[in-house]
DNA sequence: GAAAATACTGAACAAAGGTGCAGGTGTTTT
DNA sequence: AAAACACCTGCACCTTTGTTCAGTATTTTC
């Protein structure tokens, strides 16, 4: 890749940040302001030898038509957005807007690939023992059934919850792995469900 | 946060998929023309709803100009790129080049701020009473000291590890959390350091 | 059963924003 | 010295894109 000039580097530069930070890109306008350009031409002809040199693309005759080859965001191709859910509202899709929380940036190597990926914030103290603590985030593979001993979450009367899944054949079993909690039994009809599998645990300290 | 209708989930969700995509938003009639929505008032009615009820927002007179709210779509600045530590070769800094197993993309969320960070891949079911398992990765601050009862990522004979910290008059304990693993006691004058403190906990299963 | 919200069509208009042409001044390269 | 480049002004023009007005039909809410 060619040299920039200064300028040219300061032009290139305030776009990055920009659309990082906007997420949409700057017009030829917005530029000339930042940088005291008068002239929309002064900015095409910055542009232009940006575009000669490979740092940017134009899509001609579009609003904000500049666009940064997808190197410059080495994390959007290896990483996931992942929704994090904090509690479930009632009768909702696991993944309906009012359910998430916030939104976890990963690296794409943590997840398990071609599959729907949500987080669950746990909440207790039940997963213990499988190392996982009341405030983690779970990392949910979206899927309806499990294995035998799996640790699903489960959504049991509209709330979401880890357990270990034992299925037998009239009734499942959800077993905690902290000895101080029963294990919970679901008759087949209630109003129970599988969301996922555990694909991870996060923890902040 | 108010139920959108089908009509209005399906176009919300192009948006978001859009501006994840391409790095800017759609216009008016790219959405129309995704919906087969012939007059640009149907979508912007549909818009008119979306910003009512809080998922999107909009640049009035502004090409381009819906945006999303922060929480939704996080920006890919936000992630920090920190090196995965496995084994430490014996005499080379923490982060010398040889040291690096790889390399993880996590958000910057997760990560305390203005510090150095890297990663360390645990081995050894010594930290189990903390849900610290085998295998997991534990992302580190660096620092020097530590104070008590934290845990800590100590090097001791080239080796790291993971410990609890407690210091007393003329020597230092580190101890695990999993009753079967007895304190180590390190006199000072030995070759021991603290590379960092616990910040984060990642495992995937 | 009326009022409000949803979900559009169609046309016209206006603002935003990209493009093109005609220059100008230095500096660097050939 | 000529040519090429970097960097800029100023203006006109035109496409893209957002806005407004008028109207229809259906569904939901009170």
């Amino acid at each position: 890749m060619k040299e920039l000039t200064d300028r040219q580097r300061a032009i290139y530069g305030y776009i990055k940040d920009f659309i990082l930070s906007h997420k949409y890109p700057p017009t030829i306008r917005e530029i000339g302001a930042r940088f005291n350009i008068k002239s929309t031409n002064g900015v095409r002809d910055a542009l232009k030898a940006l575009e000669i040199k490979g740092y940017i693309k134009k899509r001609t005759n579009r609003a904000r038509g500049i666009e940064l080859p997808k190197k410059v965001f080495p994390s959007s191709a290896h990483t996931a957005h992942l929704p994090v859910i904090g509690s479930i509202a009632a009768g909702t899709p696991i993944l309906a807007q009012e359910n998430i929380e916030e939104t976890l940036t990963i690296d794409q190597a943590m997840l398990p690939r071609n599959s729907e990926i949500f987080a669950l914030r746990v909440q207790g103290d039940s997963m213990t023992g499988d190392g996982i603590l009341s405030g983690d985030i779970a990392i949910i593979r979206m899927q309806k059934n499990a294995e035998r001993g799996q640790i699903v979450a489960a959504i049991i009367d509209g709330d979401a919850t880890l357990k270990h899944y034992h299925p037998s054949e009239n009734k499942i079993e959800l077993r905690a792995s902290n000895p101080k909690y029963f294990p919970i039994t679901v008759s087949e009809g209630e109003d129970f469900s599988i969301a996922g599998i555990l694909a991870g645990v996060i923890r902040k300290c």
